[in-house]
DNA sequence: CGGAATCTTGAAAGTGTTCAAATCAAGTGG
DNA sequence: CCACTTGATTTGAACACTTTCAAGATTCCG
């Protein structure tokens, strides 16, 4: 258990066998069926979540119910609402499972306690905020200044196994446009 | 000199004198002129600036030679092209000084050692990127969900001291629209 | 003072959204 | 395994909003 999250890490930073030791005593497995919420708006974020198998979304709710997708998460990766996480407020996000998934939950304290223990744990959670931090800042200038096409492309060059695996309506939503307007872009460039 | 920098670190992470002294021997201090580039896109980005005093930005130029604004960076505040600096590959980003403004330089090298060294100082990175990462995910969630008023006041909201010292065209290119869109929409919203 | 940059305003053009309906695909229960 | 219900995608037409292009007004800085 826990090969697939421990194996991501020791991708970024090599652990010994005992870190891997330590940190096995802080993690907790977690099933969930398609559809089922990991977190609502509103409820305190008490994990990151660590995705062994399966598909998630984060997304937020504007005032006439839209969803806007923050984020996907497939294998490898991490999940969370970062900030309610971190502070205890309310989560402004809502996360919920695209498909069924096996999950890894890290607690609040068991992140503390890991960061102070685990200098390795440390620096793995600084490499992926930087990673997430770059992913992000991509996003935003293609948002700003690229057309509905080279946004388009762009996702699915940069994440064809999620284009395969998720509903267009969501990658429309992940993109700011509406599924009409993703529908019509895929036909103008299937054109050519 | 640097105790702007080291009190803004001091803040996040309580340093040691003997950590201080340490790092201060790693920094180097600049000063710019205002419109003086600090990187220009193509070169490799092989520092990390911290602002002791000024202004900067830091923008991305499309193929029609539009600057679309990624970052402002006021006293307090990092600034670099994150991805060239930690890869080597020539940066996508430009930088220069919107005044003349003073800077603290973090090669390369100094960061890395800095990292290895003092433990202080990886901490401070690590919540200093995370803090970044989640400016950048609400101005992503406010770009794909909100009005071009909400965008605005939210701007406004959060950053008034930068919507006092900066040309509006720029603010117009941070938010992702025209300088003639953000004119109407000021004028609307002061008709209220 | 004078030129350059900035901000504002107008009208036309372009682009994405909205709303409604049709088509297509998938999952469920009999 | 088929019929049925529900969800997803596509298409069309009218509409709303932002951009573009051009010009005028204002402010800033050398």
């Amino acid at each position: 258990m826990y090969e697939v999250f421990l194996e991501h890490i020791n991708r970024k930073v090599p652990l010994t066998e005992e870190d891997q030791a330590i940190i096995k005593t802080y993690l907790t497995p977690k099933k969930v069926r398609r559809k089922q919420y990991l977190l609502q708006e509103g409820d305190v974020c008490k994990n990151i979540f660590f995705v062994e198998k399966g598909a998630l979304r984060v997304y937020s709710l504007d005032e006439s119910g839209r969803e806007h997708i923050l984020q996907f998460a497939l294998e490898g990766w991490a999940i969370s609402d970062l900030y309610s996480f971190l502070t205890g407020e309310p989560a402004t996000y809502t996360i919920d499972a695209i498909e069924d998934s096996e999950l890894v939950m890290v607690s609040k304290s068991a992140h503390e306690e890991l960061l102070k223990k685990v200098r390795s744990y440390e620096t793995f959670t600084r490499l992926n905020i930087t990673g997430a931090y770059l992913a992000m800042q991509r996003r935003l200038t293609s948002t700003i200044s690229a057309t509905l096409e080279e946004r388009y492309e762009a996702f699915v060059a940069l994440y064809p196994h999620i284009a395969e695996r998720v509903p267009q309506h969501m990658i429309a939503s992940y993109l700011g446009l509406t599924p009409e307007t993703l529908s019509r872009v895929r036909k103008r460039m299937s054109k050519k």
